[in-house]
DNA sequence: TCGTCGTGTAATGTATACAAAATACAGTGG
DNA sequence: CCACTGTATTTTGTATACATTACACGACGA
């Protein structure tokens, strides 16, 4: 097993990642460092730079001069990145090799049907949702393709904390993860790559729907 | 005007990536902070975040307990990063107004025709080459992808050490935007699409000839 | 001779101290 | 009463000091 003894600001990293995708900080707020330090016991040093590589990864702002301040949520945002990511991810799979995809799309079939599952608490299904697209993605050669889906994807995490336990919310992804999932499997690719963007759209105006005071 | 006094970490972050980008630091060098600290005449303090921050861009690597090192150059990254960036310009395109892209379109053979004058330094070429594709891209009205796109372009700034001037690139180079720039004035998006991925497809291949030792 | 262990040195990671800026606020003048 | 200015306080930005980890090197033993 490989240990890595994560730095310090590692792991404040992720807290502030953490609390940022659960809504238990308000977007827009803005950061007191002191403050925000003695509360996760450490000193500013890590705290800042944890505050700087978000800032690197487009996940907070900062002014020179007036520290730092989480994003706040932004319609247009969402409705901008739902193409962007359903484009990528469409160019990921012209880039896979058919025979992966198909092998690949009858195990996306298997776990489409768990988001089916009796209620679960959203989180788990965020994740879930999460590796089932990274799973489509595992065949794909294009390793920076990646990274910058992966990128984008961290973009949209911060809007997770909108969705909440909703039925037919998690009845709808079943629905689309199973049709681009038998696509796959039928070697379809436009056909997955169609309804992909509709799985990405969907998923940002259900967002949109439930978050109507988050305005731009 | 905005006057805009800016940190000390934004200006050490500038100096390295010029540093990268004039190819004055070796690719896959180990960084000692005392020693570049002291070259830059500030505190490690500064240093450390600016490098902080390049690793979240995604620019530099480090590794906790063994610090901050140089990526190095990789074959494959280049060649990797090609039809991500075509893909997003592409998309580009297509989420703008045709009659705007028209417009631009004329105005972008004119810029492309200052490709072909005579020889100047390669970092004007750049420069030059930059402003033309940022201007094809103004009228693009997602602002999201715009920053994918300039993420994308800013890990292939690292290569740009690798061209010389060679006068062939150059008009080879010129060729291609003027090609992309008359289907966009004729409105034909399609073609645009297609002249720009064989522009970046080109334009990676030129470097991987240039570069035989930054093998991967 | 090779491998291992232990020590010393140099580097990074974190905490604290200091400096400089921005904000809040009270006082003054109109 | 309002606007402005100067000062106090808070907050950020940078420097330095300390702690801890990784690395190099040499001694010891097999």
């Amino acid at each position: 097993m490989v240990i890595k003894r994560s730095a310090l600001r590692a792991q404040v990293r992720e807290e502030i990642l953490h609390r940022m995708r659960t809504g238990s900080v308000k977007p827009g707020e803005q950061i007191n460092e002191v403050q925000l330090a003695a509360e996760l016991g450490v000193s500013r040093t890590p705290l800042r730079e944890a505050l700087i590589a978000l800032e690197g990864e487009g996940q907070i702002a900062s002014e020179s001069g007036r520290g730092f301040r989480f994003l706040p949520l932004s319609a247009t945002e969402l409705v901008e990145l739902a193409p962007v990511l359903s484009t990528l991810e469409g160019l990921a799979l012209d880039l896979s090799d058919i025979d992966d995809l198909r092998r690949i799309g009858a195990e996306l079939q298997a776990m489409s049907d768990d988001f089916a599952e009796e209620t679960v608490q959203h989180a788990i299904l965020n994740q879930r949702d999460d590796s089932w697209h990274r799973h489509m993605l595992s065949v794909c050669p294009n390793q920076r393709l990646l990274v910058v889906i992966e990128n984008v994807r961290a973009t949209m995490h911060r809007y997770e904390a909108l969705l909440v336990n909703d039925e037919q919310l998690i009845a709808r992804r079943a629905e689309e993860h199973a049709a681009i999932a038998t696509c796959l499997a039928e070697g379809d690719v436009e056909g997955a790559k169609e309804a992909l963007a509709k799985n990405w759209a969907g998923g940002t105006q259900r967002l949109l729907e439930v978050a109507e005071p988050a305005a731009d």
